[in-house]
RNA sequence: GGCCCCGUCGUCUAGCCAGGUCUAGGACACAGGCCUUUCACGCCUGCAACACGGGUUCAAAUCCCGUCGGGGUCACCA
């Protein structure tokens, strides 16, 4: 009946953070390997206004990816709510406990002395360590504080010798002395509990067994093993995870030092990317919510979830030197704890993009379409899902562009021209300078124009005999002619073969754009 | 600053616990080449690391000690 249970507990922060994910995963991964089940706890003790709105990115970002939650919001299960704002009086009831126990205590200190108290301590050099001066040791003590006007809070009372040895399957054995540790506050003087109470209640009442999370709580371990047990409550595994570092450094991964990864070049070129997606589909993004470190990212630029997931396993585990790819079945079947790292790892985007890559390539031509229409649906490239000579023309343009097409999202930074009009496609500036500047080259358009349009068969090989004969005809070689063409049919200097761009268009389209280049440029 | 954690190519990592098969393997990135007169894919080649110093040992990336470096944490945030 030792049911392996694990939770991630986000804050309803408005966004997905991607070493969040990471954490997330291994809990849910561990939990999957062992038959268990993984919770999603909202830690909302900090009581924002709209936690709903909040919390709906990061739960579709959990979905999007994959990673199901057995219990949790919106699936609730036999211990709901797994809302802290709802589970107050449970935690109360912990601090009477404590309480009454001799735990802890009424601490009627203000701010201002127990700044001063710090203050002194840093001055002489030593840790500081509240004198427990405001500690009301009995009700009538407690009174008098509170006739002098101060506010109650309740504060642990940590041993203040001794060692506390903290087993972790990561970190291995690890100790701490108990002296070190403050004497939280556990409770405000409004009532309210704080974070470190509340998620020991909760792993407790929630029946966690394995309490998987970030290295940087690692240190917050002692006290929260004190507050269990002295709540008599058993103590849940541990496995701190080294944390997920910003691209190319050794700190923390945060969304508010964005600035500072744009200054990194893969991290850069991975944004601009999605950006230029985001800007071709007219997103309403704001930086803040709209960059590499954040999961709404990828799924707005057409990502694969696959992609991002095999990404993160292999941050800060791995199973062997050489395997890469994982299904999700794999991952589950191969996961543990014993092998994921020690020391942080950094977050590359152009690994991530590798990977990406790799599985965009696995897909079949429909799977990419499929993924693709709503991309173009949106950008307005395509009128109704229902249109299937437009789908017809995506499912060849996904053929002919192949590999090319990196993200759901490249159809439009790619292909767009093939479903824009004619006269409304734009020419990219600096290709049409270098191969549509000089007369010479706008006249050869033209008699290249006049082969074309005596064709009868339009179809690749018959392009390329035309184009053979052309190139025989004007003693040129295929390099002095065909930049010019490609950029008089789609605009751009790159793109999937000629041929197959001028097949996909059709006679007419296609005699209309040269004429539109030789017009725009004779 | 105290405490704690960590330290193998630029990056992710294998190897470390059970020392030799490691002139340290793989992947991403990068550079060059092939293919293709676009781009991309693919293929080939190259560049590139055991933080440093002492031990222990016939033998150390692996064990021990020290140093240095990086990071985390020290809230009435989570």
């Amino acid at each position: 009946m030792n049911s392996v249970r694990t939770r991630f507990a986000p804050s309803p922060t408005g966004y997905l953070h991607i070493g969040g994910v990471r954490t997330a995963l291994f809990n849910w991964l561990f939990s999957r390997r062992h038959g268990g089940q993984f919770l999603l706890r909202i830690d909302d003790t900090d009581q924002q206004r709209n936690v709903d709105a909040a919390l709906a990115p990061i739960l579709h970002g959990f979905r999007w990816l994959g990673i199901d939650w057995d219990e949790g919001p919106e699936v609730d299960g036999p211990f709901a709510p797994y809302y802290q704002s709802q589970r107050l009086p449970r935690y109360q009831e912990a601090v009477q406990k404590l309480l009454a126990a001799g735990l802890a205590y009424r601490d009627y200190a203000t701010p201002d002395e127990l700044k001063a108290e710090r203050d002194e301590a840093e001055r002489e050099k030593r840790p500081f360590l509240y004198s427990r001066r405001w500690m009301a040791e009995s009700e009538s003590q407690a009174k008098k504080f509170a006739a002098e006007g101060r506010q109650g809070v309740v504060r642990l009372k940590m041993p203040r010798e001794g060692k506390v040895l903290i087993k972790d399957h990561i970190r291995g054995d690890v100790e701490f002395d108990w002296a070190r540790e403050q004497d939280h506050v556990v409770q405000r003087a409004d009532g309210t509990c704080l974070y470190h109470l509340a998620s020991v209640v909760d792993d407790f009442d929630f029946q966690i067994s394995h309490v998987i999370r970030a290295e940087e709580h690692l240190s917050n371990t002692p006290r929260q093993v004190f507050i269990a047990q002295s709540l008599g409550y058993p103590l849940p595994e541990y496995a701190h995870l080294p944390y997920v570092a910003e691209p190319g450094s050794k700190s923390k991964l945060s969304k508010r030092k964005l600035d500072k990864y744009l200054k990194n070049r893969d991290f850069a070129l991975v944004n601009e990317h999605g950006q230029a997606i985001a800007k071709a589909l007219a997103l309403p993004i704001s930086a803040d919510t709209f960059n590499p470190v954040i999961v709404d990212f990828y799924e707005q630029v057409g990502y694969l979830p696959d992609a991002i997931i095999n990404y993160l396993m292999l941050l800060g585990w791995s199973l062997d030197d050489k395997t890469e790819f994982f299904t999700r079945q794999q991952m589950i079947e191969n996961f543990s704890l014993e092998r994921v790292t020690k020391a942080p790892a950094s977050f590359d985007p152009k690994k991530l993009w590798a990977f990406q890559d790799h599985y965009m390539q696995q897909l079949s031509v429909d799977e990419k379409v499929e993924r693709m229409l709503p991309f173009l649906l949106r950008a307005g490239l395509i009128d109704s899902p229902a249109n299937t000579d437009a789908k017809a023309l995506l499912a060849k343009v996904v053929t002919a562009a192949g590999d090319r097409l990196k993200v759901a999202g490249d159809i439009l930074a790619y292909a767009d021209f093939f479903f824009l009009a004619d006269d409304a496609y734009p020419f990219d500036a600096e290709a049409t300078s270098k191969h549509l500047g000089e007369k010479q080259s706008v006249e050869r358009l033209g008699r290249f124009r006049t082969c074309l349009a005596s064709l009868d068969v339009w179809d690749v090989e018959a392009l390329e005999r035309t184009m053979h004969d052309f190139l025989a005809a004007e003693q040129i070689k295929i390099g002095a002619v065909i930049h010019a063409i490609r950029i008089a049919i789609t605009g751009k200097a790159v793109g999937p073969g000629l041929y197959d761009c001028l097949a996909l268009l059709g006679k007419t389209k296609a005699l209309a754009r040269l004429d539109r280049a030789i017009r725009s440029y004779g």
